[in-house]
DNA sequence: CCCAAACTACCACTAAAGCAGTAGTTAACA
DNA sequence: TGTTAACTACTGCTTTAGTGGTAGTTTGGG
C-alpha cells in the first residue's frame, strides 16, 4: 500500500497536534484532515473535502460525541475505518463502539509506538483494541450481552425518568416535571432498576453519572 | 530572560509529545524533561535531575493525581512556577488549585497559541486561567469561599461515610460496616448534607462521583 | 485544665422510596 | 385482527431516609 490518509476527530487541538507529529514521522501514514467535533468531521466528510482511510474519533467531546459521530458516519455509508481513540475504558463506551461499527478502540494513555502499530494494523483489516480492554470485551462476551447495552434496554421515559433521578430528583419533582403521577414515577423506576440490576435510585444515579448519562 | 526551562507532566504520551513539540516552535521555551506521573515528577525534582522554570501538571493522572502533586511539591519547596493543565472545569479542581499554590490553571482544549502565551506570560510571574473559568473564580469569589472547599470541611468519619453512599449502600450497611448504630450514620449524613448543600443522599452520590470521591 | 469539635447514641416523627398487584389506553406489528 | 410492549394510574403495604432534639465520651489545642 502506498501512503493512507488518516482524519483526526478531537475536540483538543493539543492531542490534535501531538498525534499529527506522531503520524508524521511514519512514511506509510498521512494526516490528510482534521476536526474539532463531530458536527466539522461529518460536514468535512460529506462535502468530499477529504476521503480518509482512518478515522482517529475522540469519545467524549462537546457537542456531538464521538459514539453518535460514529453512528452518524455509518448511518451516511462512510466505509473507511473508524478507530476510537479516548481516555474512556468504561465497558459500555468499548461494547458500544463496536456494535456501532468501529474497527478499533484505543486509549489515550497508550504509547506511541503502541497507537502507530495499531493504527497500521487497523488499516489493513484487522480490528484493534487496546491491550486492557480486551480483558473487558471478553468477560462481556462471557456474561452475555448484559451489562453492555444495558441502556438499551430501557424505554424512552426510562431513560428520561433516570436523567432526572441523575439530577437528585425525587419522584415527586418529577413527576411535575414530566406532568405524570408520582405512582407512575415508581413503576418506571421499578423497571428500570430491575433492567439495570440495581436496587435504589442511589445506585442508579451512580450509574447514570458514571455512564454520563447526564 | 534566556531560555525558560519547562518540565511536562502528563500521564499521557501523546499529550506531552504534542505539546513539546509546540513549546519547541518557541525559541525562548524549551521542554527539559517529562514525567508520566506525579510520583516520577517529584523523584526528578527532588534528585535535582532537573530544575525547572515551570511545570505543566496534569490534573487527572493515575496515582499521585495532579492536586496530590502540586500539593507536595509546594510542602517540599519547590519554589517554580506550576500551571495546572487540564480538561476539568470544576470549580473544586480550579479553587483547590489555586488554593495549593498554582500559578495558573489551563485547559486542555485551548488553542495552543493560548496555551504559548499563558506559558509565556507565567513564567514572568502572571498568574493565568484559560479564559472560561474567570468566570467561575469571579462567581465562587462572590459567593465566598463556599462551594470550593467544601470537602475540607468535611470531617474524617464524614468523608468516610460519603464514600460509602456513593457506593449506593444505605444507612443500615454502612452502619454495618463501620460497626456503628445506624442513627450515628443518619446523624453524619445530616450533617455532611448541611455542610456540601445537599439536600438528599441522592444528591451526595451524585456530588462524590463528580468530584471523583469513589 | 478546660473548651471545642468530633464521634457516638437514642427517641420520635414525617416524608420519601420501593414492592406487589391490578388495570386501562395507545401504538406498533404480525 | 389479535397480541405485545409501553405508558399510565391506583391501592396498600413495608422499608429507608431525613429532621429535630438531647446527651454522653473522646481528643487535641490553648
Amino acid at each position: 500500500m502506498s501512503v493512507a490518509n488518516i482524519m483526526l476527530v478531537d475536540d483538543h487541538p493539543l492531542l490534535r497536534k501531538g498525534l499529527a507529529q506522531l503520524i508524521s514521522l511514519e512514511s506509510h501514514l498521512h494526516v490528510s484532515c482534521e476536526a474539532s467535533s463531530g458536527e466539522e468531521a461529518l460536514s468535512l466528510i460529506s462535502s468530499t473535502c477529504c476521503s480518509p482511510d482512518l478515522i482517529l474519533l475522540d469519545l467524549d467531546m462537546k457537542g456531538m460525541n464521538g459514539l453518535e459521530t460514529l453512528n452518524a458516519l455509518r448511518q451516511a455509508n462512510i466505509q473507511c475505518k473508524i478507530v476510537m481513540f479516548t481516555v474512556s475504558d468504561h465497558e459500555t463506551d468499548v461494547l458500544q463502539a463496536l456494535k456501532f461499527g468501529a474497527d478499533g478502540y484505543l486509549l489515550k494513555d497508550s504509547e506511541p509506538e503502541e497507537v502507530i502499530s495499531n493504527i497500521s494494523k487497523a488499516i489493513n483489516g484487522e480490528l484493534v483494541l487496546s491491550a486492557p480492554l480486551s480483558q473487558i470485551v471478553a468477560r462481556s462476551i462471557q456474561q452475555g450481552p448484559s451489562t453492555a447495552s444495558a441502556i438499551e434496554k430501557l424505554t424512552k421515559r426510562e431513560v428520561e425518568i433516570l436523567r432526572h433521578i441523575a439530577q437528585g430528583e425525587s419522584n415527586k419533582v418529577i413527576a411535575r416535571k414530566l406532568d405524570i403521577a408520582e405512582a407512575t414515577v415508581k413503576v418506571h423506576i421499578k423497571n428500570l432498576l430491575k433492567k439495570l440490576s440495581l436496587r435504589t435510585r442511589v445506585e442508579a444515579a451512580i450509574w447514570a453519572v458514571e455512564n454520563k448519562l447526564t
